[in-house]
DNA sequence: GTCAACTAAATTGTCAACAATTTTTAGCGT
DNA sequence: ACGCTAAAAATTGTTGACAATTTAGTTGAC
């Protein structure tokens, strides 16, 4: 049950959103890939509407570009929308985890440490699936628990958008910010020290930043069945 | 040509929801007004799957409410969402005026005077439309100026929430933030003063919040059609 | 061989009828 | 009159066929 979900009803949708965002942040389907409304809607079971109305709710947030008469493709951010990202996230959750300084309590502290004792052994058995997803889960988790609906829809824009680039100009080292960073920020937390918590969650997102290549710019495209690894019947050749 | 046209490319689309924002801070359209597909399809002369899609955008914006299978209203922000909304736009404001301080043009300035000229010209002809339009779009001209893209479409979600919680908050008196406290933003913005700057934006943004009365919610639903003022056919009595 | 115009295929965009759901209304017994 | 049930109306949600647009392919002149 990802994180990212969508506040629509409807489940199908949630599914091609979720399975599209998992395909892009395991870098099987890389920016620019195209997304053909036919070929999704045989893939997910579904009718091109639906399709059309998770790739609508996907450019919202970012994750795809639509070009209009012309199909969706995945998004691919520049490096100046990378940087915009960042700052954005900077100042969100900056303001965030003040906020949580003063409110949290001992139940959402419990909570956070549970998070990252998940983030930990996820990082031991090597599943690196799961590490992306609580990763990003562990900064959706400090909004939720800030109790700002709004906020936490902002960043969740912002974190698909950072997923994407991450996954966009990763190196080969780090994948993603690891639980040592999180813990620290987490006992900033605890200690009520909004100073140092402000400034342990600007150094961790200024490390994710700064541990990319923000220079070069490689976009090959993938197929997109392979990408979503469906059982769905591959045409005959 | 109002400020906060979506990315759609779709005209009709664009007008549905710039009419029913426009009827929003013009408190023709009150919080919890019912919005129903056919009665907006009959309005605007167009067909359900636009009207829908409208709503869809309005309701990402957070304008409108969609329940499932049961239509469409005004959102109704409470106390928490209006604290929330001013919170995240003191964040991104405060960036933006940090980042605008270092890469602001002469010309950028100049733009910036100017439009605070015409914000004094409708102040001073009692204009009060043009004046919460160009209120409104001062700050946008801030985020597009600065350059960052994405910043610029978060600051559009949050200040069409700030409309709307005006709208529906504000005491008798100052309906919108008066030009002297943009004044003052933008005389910072010139002396290049980052510190000053962010200041003087805190401060109006604080202005703003305080001058809402954020204890009471008084909650009338009006009519559609006369607050759209449309010339669609009264249905025969 | 190159380019242009034209035709055909593939793809996206739109619509109007149909289905599902909710709300209102009417009926009925107590 | 009140509460309950069930039909009827009103409203939203979905689907599949059709239209418009873009892309790819073909032909033919130079």
């Amino acid at each position: 049950m990802p994180w990212l979900s969508h506040s629509t009803t409807n489940d199908v949708i949630n599914q091609i959103c979720d399975r599209i965002w998992l395909a892009v942040v395991q870098r099987t389907l890389r920016p620019g890939a195209r997304l053909k409304e036919e070929e999704l809607t045989e893939i997910f079971g579904t009718t091109r509407a639906r399709v059309r109305q998770a790739l609508s709710i996907l450019e919202q947030d970012g994750l795809v570009t639509i070009y209009p008469n012309r199909g969706a493709c995945i998004a691919e951010p520049g490096v100046e929308d990378a940087q915009d990202a960042f700052s954005a996230r900077l100042a969100i959750e900056q303001r965030l985890v003040t906020r949580l300084c003063r409110s949290a309590s001992a139940e959402d502290i419990a909570t956070l440490r549970d998070h990252i004792a998940q983030e930990r052994a996820a990082h031991a058995r090597g599943d690196s699936e799961a590490v992306i997803r609580l990763s990003g889960e562990f900064h959706m988790l400090i909004a939720k628990l800030s109790g700002a609906e709004l906020l936490l829809k902002i960043l969740r824009m912002l974190t698909i958008r950072t997923s994407l680039i991450t996954a966009m100009y990763q190196t080969q080292a780090t994948q993603t910010c690891g639980p040592d960073e999180h813990d620290r920020i987490l006992a900033a937390i605890e200690a009520r020290d909004e100073t140092r918590a402000c400034h342990e969650m600007t150094h961790h997102l200024e490390h994710l930043e700064t541990a990319l290549r923000l220079s070069e710019a490689p976009m090959p495209v993938s197929g997109l069945r392979e990408a979503l690894h469906s059982m769905a019947p591959k045409r005959a050749t």
